[in-house]
RNA sequence: GGGUGGGUUCCCGAGCGGUCAAAGGGGCCAGACUGUAAAUCUGGUGGCGUUGCCUUCGGAGGUUCGAAUCCUCCCCCACCCA
């Protein structure tokens, strides 16, 4: 099997552009992905590409991982009904620095390999360009027409493009003239949104050059929820994060337990690297007994493995076991702090003051006032008429139950639990 | 610069002197059902000391016993004309 046919029956592969299949068996090459040093970490947006540049490592390519450091500066309008801000230096530097060593989970630096992940910053080859070379070497090829031709820059058109933002196609086309000359980088990989930008790299490349140069583009589809909400956001809209620090790997697990069923057979194509056999036998199996969601568990493990690791998947098991499984004040009490503080990692976290708890406050002042973990008192009361409020995985039956010391876990901690899966924890000093 | 239509609670949008904390829809929250799903159904969705009181309808004033609703000035948005 090809790289490409790989890529096709996973459902990675939206368009590329003519004669690439037929290079790609042929050929070993190398190939690019632009990421934008916009924030510190990559979210699971950020994902199907670098599985794709995994894939192609796997079957023997070179991938680079290009840093929009310049192009990040511009401002990429794909996609955009509005000007972007732009990104200075400084912050741009400190995030390619996070940003290298994430990508390095994924892919084998090993410069000792003839495939070994390289990654580079477009910034370097850019800043000292000055102004009038740009224009004489690279703008001269491209004409106005072919770049406002492109939908990224015609969507614009009415509502109004800064030259900056017209002049990012180019940019971007730029980098792949230089990968191809520098690093003899002939594949672009990128989004369907990228489209506009790698056919102006390609175009570029061919009328600079000259015509027995070759460069390819591949883009993937668009990753889809069948509810028509946006991939990769949590419940609340938040980004999920590859970086443990701003998602917690619970929070990873649970994103990916979540999933729906049939995003859930479409998504363990794309992100895993199970093979195709193993994957129709879990399809089968869940669709046997879907109440058992074995789709979503193995989609989880792998993910929740392959970006924090065996360790934190196990940690993430356990307290997805406890939360939602036979979680009762019993198990609750009998866990460690240690452990306690594990499960409910990167849930919110409330303090109250310990003398006032020795003197016992009612729920609703206590969650609507002193810690503020609901917006009003009037909210606290609704919770409990509609049974949805929960101290520590115990029903809470009137307005009137009277919270004290009794209620700490390990002498310090209450469990909150709004709904079926909202925590928050209430914390004595 | 001229004209017209607008700015209402998280969003859209009704209200156009009292019966307005403000219809309806969406979203969101909770409950039932379930598989930590989808669909469906039910309830909730400004605050508080909750038969009542307080704050809210672009901003500031004013008329009135009483204003989201009327008047004046100002700010902002959309469209049309120059």
């Amino acid at each position: 099997m090809s790289v490409i046919d790989e890529l096709r029956w996973r459902g990675l592969l939206k368009d590329s552009t003519p004669g690439t299949e037929e290079y790609l068996e042929k050929h070993k090459v190398t190939a690019y992905l632009g990421i934008d040093p916009t924030a510190d970490s990559m979210h699971v947006g950020h994902l199907a590409t670098l599985i794709v540049m995994k894939h192609l490592q796997n079957y023997g390519h070179r991938p680079i991982i290009v840093i929009g450091g310049a192009t990040g500066m511009v401002g990429d309008p794909s996609g955009k009904d509005e000007e972007r801000p732009l990104l200075d230096e400084h912050i741009i530097r400190e995030n390619e620095k996070a940003l290298k060593e994430q990508v390095s989970r994924f892919l084998d630096f090993d410069e000792a390999k003839p495939n070994g992940a390289i990654m580079v910053n477009n910034y370097d080859w850019t800043k000292d360009y000055t102004l009038l070379g740009f224009l004489r070497d690279i703008g001269k090829h491209i004409t106005v027409n072919y770049m406002m031709a492109k939908e990224s820059v015609k969507k614009r058109l009415e509502k109004g493009i800064s030259f900056t933002e017209f002049t990012y196609q180019l940019l971007q086309g730029y980098d792949f003239l230089y990968l191809y000359e520098h690093y003899n980088c002939q594949l672009q990989i990128g989004g369907s949104d990228q489209w506009g930008n790698i056919t102006t790299g390609i175009e570029l490349i061919r009328r600079k050059l000259g015509h027995e140069n070759q460069a390819f583009g591949l883009v993937i589809p668009l990753i889809t929820r069948a509810d028509g909400k946006k991939f990769g956001k949590s419940e609340k809209g938040m980004n999920i994060w590859l970086d443990p620090k701003r998602t917690s790997p619970y929070q990873f697990y649970q994103f990916w337990i979540n999933t729906a069923d049939v995003d859930a057979e479409k998504y363990i194509k794309v992100f895993t690297f199970l093979s195709e056999d193993e994957i129709n036998k879990l399809i089968e199996e869940h669709k046997q007994a879907p109440h058992l969601r074995v789709l979503q568990r193995r989609l989880a493990e792998e993910m929740t493995r392959m970006v924090h690791g065996k360790d934190e998947l196990q940690k993430a098991i356990e307290a997805s076991s406890i939360l939602f499984g036979k979680g009762t004040k019993e198990t609750l009490a009998k866990l460690d702090e240690q452990t306690f503080l594990a499960v409910f990692d990167g849930v919110p976290q409330f303090e109250i003051d310990r003398q006032e708890l020795e003197q016992g406050i009612d729920v609703v002042s206590l969650l609507g006032e002193k810690t503020k973990v609901f917006n009003s008192k009037g909210e606290v009361r609704r919770m409990i008429k509609e049974g949805g409020l929960n101290i520590n995985q115990e029903k809470v039956q009137t307005q009137e139950r009277i919270v004290d010391t009794n209620d700490l876990l390990n002498d310090k901690y209450i469990l909150i639990r709004k709904g079926k899966k909202k925590y928050f924890i209430v914390i004595a000093k």
